[in-house]
DNA sequence: CGGGATCCGTAAAGATACTG
DNA sequence: CAGTATCTTTACGGATCCCG
């Protein structure tokens, strides 16, 4: 358990004991980003399951990694630590690494919406949308079939946004029409929306102030190092 | 193999899927050390099986992060590429993390003179011995069992610096007598060679130049944040 | 529904021996 | 020296079930 025993003399080595382990950074990601509830942190890495995130966050807490703590209405939550809080910026740069070096037409060679649309969700802003009202976006992806062709986001400031994948019958503030790995390329910061959107790849139809202020609310990948207006390496399909 | 299949949108993911599996980054540790061939990167990552070495450095090849390369004579060996030297930093990021945070008094709870010794031998600065000439030196700590008391470093500038557990029969030109605690927390960064030495844990017995050096060939762990003048948080037994 | 525990089949990792 | 081949052990991933 704690003695996998890599050489305990090499400080790398004792790291690779705590982070190593299947999805140990993903888990502090998602604690850095603010995830609390067991769940939560469960939807904020897609794929693990209950039992492992169970076990993970047993092991982190007890490499002082992860905190357990109760809320005063005494439900169970994780907070990081300040030893993991000191680990954020390496994460980070590990992170910019990975983005900078990943081959950007393997990754926009396996494309999935509704992978993407997951990403999103978790990336929009409410704080841009207007307070006390419900804001929804329609993405809809031409070429993809009728079963995977449409997402709504649905966002309400202060609250986590909603990802739907029927129609959630509920006035749409913003429609998306977007060809998949252009959305893609925008996203992961290797092009532009506005690029996007001007080679008419991405279109866009509705609020004229949610059009606007595009860039505020549709935070891209916090990874990317160079800011939004970067050259654009490709596009189109 | 290459689809262990984190989120793909997720530029740590993608960074998790390269540098997760066991031993890559310390496989990568050695290669920036100036490893370069198969038995050499296995001396210097202890307890790595030949079978998962090869593995490794055929994925590590895959994900761009080693190259092979045919010397002169034809003989294999591995360099790092680029991309894996932008990493670099992330990793020594990594090593002062768990080095700040890695907790002293348990470390020094579990001692080990081989391992010690064997981390000792790949920092040694052979440049600071006299070229031409072979530097012996033995330490001796009294406390453990006969088998386990006695390691000879024999250093010719240029050259690797070999480990002896048995008396090499060359004249020694520096005896260390040590507390394995204090040499540890010494080598470590956790005290200093000096302070130990002023608190008799450390005894140095010899060629007087190589004393007043002594910082200067028996380099500490490079991931100590504090120059060796830092203070000593704790010392002999 | 949140927060797990159990069981089981598969996929890695580790130990050892062996070969060109 | 530079690896392969083989075998055992451990970890991971999936499905199911339990409890408040």
């Amino acid at each position: 358990m704690s003695s996998d025993c890599y050489d305990s003399f090499c400080p790398v080595a004792k790291a690779c004991d705590i982070i190593e382990p299947r999805w140990t950074l993903l888990i502090l990601c998602e604690l850095s980003h603010g995830a609390t509830r067991f769940n939560e942190i469960r939807r904020g890495v897609p794929g693990i399951s209950p039992t492992l995130l169970s076990k993970r966050l047993k092991e982190m807490e007890q490499h002082g990694l992860v905190r357990r703590v109760e809320s005063d209405a005494g439900e169970p939550g994780y907070t990081t630590t300040a030893m993991a809080d000191e680990l954020k910026p390496v994460v980070q740069a590990l992170g910019k690494w990975a983005h900078r070096n990943i081959d950007k037409e393997v990754s926009l060679s396996k494309l999935d919406a509704r992978l993407l649309m997951w990403n999103m969700r978790q990336k929009i802003d409410t704080s841009a949308f207007p307070p006390g009202t419900t804001t929804v976006i329609q993405f809809t992806y031409p070429e993809l079939i009728e079963s995977e062709r449409h997402y709504w986001l649905v966002a309400r400031p202060g609250h986590p946004v909603d990802l739907c994948l029927l129609d959630p019958r509920h006035e749409v503030d913003l429609f998306i029409r977007a060809d998949l790995k252009a959305m893609t390329s925008a996203w992961m910061g290797w092009s532009t929306l506005r690029s996007e959107i001007n080679s008419n790849s991405l279109v866009l139809i509705g609020d004229r102030k949610l059009i606007a202020t595009l860039e505020t609310w549709m935070v891209r990948s916090s990874y990317a190092a160079a800011p939004e207006h970067q050259v654009a390496t490709r596009a189109s399909a």
